[in-house]
DNA sequence: AATGAATGAGAGTTCATTCAT
DNA sequence: TATGAATGAACTCTCATTCAT
């Protein structure tokens, strides 16, 4: 359950305080490159003088730039995830849940851009670390739909299928409303037809 | 309106018969190619071998390897539209319409993964082929969502959002169980909750 | 037996006029550069300076560096050999025969530095080709050293320990005499003492 | 005359007890690791791990890896020659001590590989320390050859490149039957023929 | 219309060496 | 005495693009 940060060098050795910090500045560092510039153009040279460290400097902490992609999005993957629990706790049905989920994703998405343009090209950069970011994201969704399923508070149905619907449609409006809008947050109007897509499909009767 | 395939090599010519056979050669390598190997990985080299021509051919039909994808993300978006309409004109309500448009776009997608695949490198490539492509497949959906919410034949709602949700839906469904499963379309229990959430979303009463 | 310098790029490409006259100049500045700087200091960045070309053309005709070194040392191989055989030529006697190779043996070091130099590095560039070197070396002799003792003409033994001791005879004394002396030739008292060591192992009676 | 190891530090300054045991761990650790990987693919790291020190540590003890090459070489070049002088001792000829003194070497190749392989690289490392090994290790030669010639015990001729012939025959007998062959000592045959060689270049009459 | 040789900037990565602790 | 983080130059190799034929 506990998901620790890893604090090894490249070469898997303990690091000490200056090197752990070292490290989260590389890694702080490339998710600003990864954001902006998207994992091609964004160059290790980009990446360290961002990080304010010499070229060389990166490989004592990474193995090879696709290593430090697999751990930004496996380290963005558990923050969003963090984010959208932490966000949906205060929720009492199932949808409340939800919409509060796609709130907190939305912030996420405005907060952390380099995760959504990340993900966007991870497939043909690391596919199973794509995999497995929609996957983990995916089994959060599955969890809390299946019970609401069993319980009865929600419409009976397929809950991977759901899940990955609900997946589409946070990536495709974030996208739209969020990035290429430039805004912190959803408009109201936006979020309110969301709620309502969301109603629609949890409702039961119908 | 009209929609005329480019017939002009790179310096606005146009082409002879010949010409244009190498040019849509060209344009067919890239489809695969691009589909293979995404955008960075697919050299001109590679691109030209799989069309059989000359590395400096490809310069006589297009201006850079940013413009060729531009062009072929476009023909693919041409193509889907047409296929989406096509694949629904015989839908004799709304919902209907989009349950066989969404087949169409499952089809489309496991004949043409180079849409997909490309499609979600297009950001750091060619931002505004990007919001073309999606801004042409929403006004389809938009269009048509709209009449039917005037007509009251589904429910009323922000017909925008509702159509990104929609291709969000249908870029994640696609990707998990046509790309990931190397399948030929969506499996029938899978598909049976896209009708299903369709249906919910679009219900007037609920 | 014929033995054809390769006429094809590194792709397997058979060559243009110009692209052979390139790739004969890559080879040349390959030799020259080896023999002054070795196999590590010799960067393909002073190989292609020096043979008057851009660092990418050197791609165009050998796909790596070892593959360079590679082609190098079979082609120096080929030469030495034919220089040997052709040198001996004229040898009434066994021993004529193996003096003649050796005074062969010794103008083609003065003239080729590269391949002493190259070989003597070989075994962590290439060890493979390394053997196919000293093995073709060894054949010639060999074979050689085989017929005479066989007709009676040279004192019996293992004809092939004889070629790697001749060979051994020959490396070194070309290294200390030609190569550290700068010499074109060596000494005519070494030689002397060459002739000498070379009857007296082959000599019969004893 | 007397050859003492070097027992000071990087700076010249006088070792602890514990400094010396690290420098040997080091010197070690360097013949290892040159024997497997040749001059330039054993990098400072790889020495520095396979000895159990830090990277620093290096620096206390040598000013430069060409300077630990200089000296592992000249190490190797005591031991080999004091190897070569004790197994020769109970020669009663000359061609005995010459047989038994080519068995040792044979035998300190197959237990110090490093000697081998670093000294045909040495050229281009560092190539006052190869004339120096190739130069020490044929002084003991000559002077027991020229004393052999003076005496009578011999043929006489030049007791210089008869060493470098001697030296050369080594080598590559050594390099193709152990080293190549991965075995401890040459095999019967080949020393058999070794021997016949020595014995006929060094036999009086004849 | 087509070729393919040539370019050169820039990529990721390695490594001997230095230095603060 | 020992550590290990940091450096930055140099390396091999790739690739979009140009151009002479």
């Amino acid at each position: 359950m506990t998901e620790v940060a890893a604090l090894t060098g490249a070469d898997g050795r303990t690091l000490s305080h200056r090197g752990q910090r070292t490290r989260r500045r590389l890694l702080e560092a490339a998710e600003a490159v990864f954001a902006d510039l998207g994992y091609h153009d964004a160059s290790i040279v980009k990446i360290t003088e961002a990080a304010g460290v010499a070229q060389g400097t990166f490989y004592l902490y990474f193995a090879s730039k696709r290593e430090l992609f697999d751990e930004l999005v496996m380290d963005l993957n558990t923050r969003v995830r963090h984010a959208m629990a932490e966000g949906a706790r205060g929720g009492r049905t199932r949808a409340e849940v939800e919409r509060l989920g796609f709130r907190s994703f939305f912030r996420f998405t405005a907060e952390h851009p380099a995760l959504y343009r990340i993900i966007r090209q991870a497939e043909f950069v690391s596919p199973e670390t794509m995999h497995r970011h929609y996957d983990r994201l995916s089994e959060g969704y599955v969890a809390g739909l299946q019970g609401a399923m069993d319980s009865g508070e929600i419409a009976p149905g397929n809950p991977e299928v759901l899940a990955w619907a609900l997946m589409g449609i946070g990536e495709l409006v974030g996208m739209r409303w969020i990035l290429w809008d430039h805004r912190s947050e959803v408009p109201e109007d936006v979020f309110t037809e969301i709620e309502r897509i969301i109603d629609s499909v949890l409702r039961r009767d119908a």
